[in-house]
DNA sequence: CTGATATGTTAACCCAATGTTAACATCAAT
DNA sequence: ATTGATGTTAACATTGGGTTAACATATCAG
């Protein structure tokens, strides 16, 4: 569960931002000024804070350089509130070491939509796909297949074999046309290649990815 | 040294950031419209893109969009240029995958610096100091390579050979790419010369640096 | 059940891609 | 001209990906 905690001198302020987070799935806590924040940081440990620059007596810029003075919230997002138009406080926000910011008078949708995008950039959102399940990401770019965390190197023939199965998951290919992408169309090889290839390819990413539809080929099946 | 793309259909504020960044010590290319913008991004491989929005054509969320697609950019950062109040662009863009959005009109001073905070929060701004690992730092300017405290002087064709590799860790470069890249297209040389290249840097950075990829080509490897 | 056919499996082999070394070519600096 | 640094090539060594042969097993038709 991401934890944000929203610092801000107006009440009013707080709670609209507390309902549409909490509603969006976050757990939220709230402090009306600076001191009070940073007293509040200590024992709620949140992932993102959201901070009014300007407030009566300890200020956002304040706040965030002490944030950033102590080294266990080094990793905590803060997501300045400014007044539009305040350039100043924008530069000094941003060099304090803010890791955004939202304009004054703030729009709910857009805020909950910066703050989810932020989190997903920061990659504390775990975004459903990738890394969690046991599918496999196949990397053209890196010649490599990544299964959770795993990366498996795999050689020029069964790399391309994979890739053209997982281009098309439960499609079936036949062996022939295996052997024209492949392998490419004038070279021939015997019947037992593919297979072989197959068997090491098993080996390598799991005997369950790929399934044999006897008389016909081979299918990828997406786990 | 960051590379930084300019994508806007107004040549004065293609000029404006243009200059504005150069001066901070920027590397700057510009486009006038999106399809160039993507055109140019293959040879040039920005760190940074800044997209203007609104343009004819192609527009820069659909630019945003193509970028994001395109596994070989995912980690550029996309900055987008976007009217005041145009609250439905702040919204689309970010959920289009920028990072980051300054308003129209676009003051210098503010751009430039919430670049520099870009580029710093994402660890492309090499911080003067980095020494701690033994990764290498690859300084362009004096054709040097720092390896924790040593300094390594390299020649031209392998420094050219070690930072094209080292601009993107893990990507494997075909052999028929790096000749393009670090000979021209023009120069035809024999087969070994870029393993006797490789050979060289290896002997001088160490051996886990450059891994082969048989049959496809070489990549570099974060230590 | 039996035989026929397709696929699985293993290990050995071959060779193209790469590694390695040293000689040669080129060029800038002295 | 001499030296040293760099770039390229030639010649040979090495490796591991790709293939095959030989045999095992599975599947299906009749």
């Amino acid at each position: 569960m991401v934890k944000i905690l929203v610092i801000d001198d107006e009440e009013d302020i707080r709670e609209l931002l507390k309902y549409n987070l909490l509603k969006e799935g976050y757990e939220v806590e709230t402090a009306e000024n600076g001191q009070v924040g940073i007293h509040r940081l200590k024992l709620f440990y949140p992932d993102l804070i959201i901070l009014d620059v300007m407030m009566p007596g300890m200020d956002g810029i304040e706040v965030c350089e002490y944030i950033r003075n102590t080294s266990e919230y080094q990793k905590t997002l803060i997501c300045f509130l400014t007044a539009r138009n305040e350039d100043y406080s924008q530069i000094a926000g941003l060099d304090a070491g803010a890791d955004d910011y939202v304009a004054k008078p703030v729009k709910p949708k857009v805020l909950v939509s910066r703050i989810n995008a932020l989190l997903r950039r920061k990659g504390m959102l775990q975004d459903v796909e990738k890394h969690d399940k046991k599918g496999l990401i196949i990397n053209r770019e890196k010649y490599l297949v990544e299964k959770g965390a795993d990366e498996i190197h795999l050689p020029r023939k069964e790399f391309e074999l994979l890739a053209l199965l997982a281009s098309r998951p439960d499609y079936v290919f036949e062996r022939e046309v295996i052997l024209e992408k492949v392998w490419g169309s004038e070279i021939v090889v015997g019947d037992r290649t593919i297979d072989v290839h197959v068997r090491k390819l098993r080996e390598k990413i799991g005997e369950d990815y790929i399934k044999t539809i006897k008389g016909i080929g081979y299918k990828f099946i997406e786990q």
